[in-house]
DNA sequence: ATAATGAGTTCCAAAATAGAACTAACAAAT
DNA sequence: ATTTGTTAGTTCTATTTTGGAACTCATTAT
């Protein structure tokens, strides 16, 4: 398989990291959300290399997540700025962060944190429905194949309820089709 | 700056990116939470080689996002299941899989969809405070360095409001210290 | 006795990444 | 007028990672 295939793939989790499946893309998106927006600016604070750096950039604003404007002439620099694909990424920045917070302990401190604008208050986040406001997580979320009529998954699992509970079904098979 | 580096680093977002930063990893833990426990499951759904597997399996059994654990004996096999810390990459999974069925799309529709348990509904993720309940964006929230107060930022994010907002300050400069 | 299953490991080729030096287009300082 | 500095890259080689296929090992099924 070759990187650029998930581009094209079927499942948006594919896609998603046809984007940001790699050492530096997710990093270069920090800070963008931190407000660099320069080659260089990216280069010294990430340490990347300036070959990698280019061609990430440059895969970036193909995905339209980030765009090269101009910001002056003579010499003709560029800067690069979050679209709003890119600016809608903020989310999943956040529940990646709150995630890796919980689970994947540090010594130190976290060198940032999110804030409201508002109130200056750092935030809790939590994903919730936008239709019932229920807490969205793998107690009460399930993944289901499209192919697969979602009551069918729902009342299979109603049989077998699992004390072990994730976002899937339980059961011992090791493919999807055996469990729906 | 080698793979391994990442996995000490103080950014909470740097570790996730050395459990996720790669192609595959993602997308085991995609199959995870649609019930898929063994190599082999992995390996045909996946298509991805042997070598890689086994050695990303191994990586997340030892980042304690997968525990391995026998599930016969004569021959002894070993199936992998998510941990807590697993199931808990939950809505970090809804949000990325939103954000690109959103922001990149595709012809064909996502192969699985997100359903509540208790209904079956098809579920609208939003980030949420949990304290005030306002959705989290890049309108409502900023991502500030822990050296800089929130406050002085807010402040002179107020002084300087932008018409292009997004979750950091608004400057020209391409480094942090010169916004804060 | 022969084939199949499940979970890997080993080997080599191909691709991606790291690290450093180099270029181009100009501006500022000496 | 020449040197130095800035910004945004490109080019080069060496090292690491990944891809692809075949191989192993223990055990069950035919």
């Amino acid at each position: 398989m070759k990187w650029h295939d998930l581009n094209g793939d079927t499942c948006p989790l594919a896609r998603a990291m046809g984007v940001i499946g790699d050492r530096w893309t997710l990093l270069i998106l920090r800070e963008c959300f931190l407000g660099v927006r320069r080659f260089d600016g990216f280069q010294k604070r990430l340490g990347v290399t300036r070959h990698l750096l280019a061609e990430r950039l440059k895969r970036l604003e193909t995905m339209g997540v980030l765009e090269r404007r101009p910001y002056q002439e003579r010499p003709l620099r560029h800067e690069y700025r979050l679209t709003t694909a890119g600016k809608e990424f903020a989310p999943v920045l956040l529940a990646m962060q709150d995630w890796a917070q919980h689970n994947l302990p540090s010594a130190e401190p976290a060198p940032f944190t999110f804030v409201t604008r508002d109130s200056g208050a750092k935030v809790c986040p939590v994903l919730t429905d936008r239709d019932s406001g229920q807490e969205l997580n793998h107690r009460t979320v399930l993944m289901v194949p499209a192919t697969t009529a979602a009551s069918k998954v729902i009342e299979a699992h109603r049989r077998a309820p699992s004390t072990n509970s994730d976002l899937g079904p339980e059961t011992d098979s090791s493919t999807i089709s055996d469990t729906g």
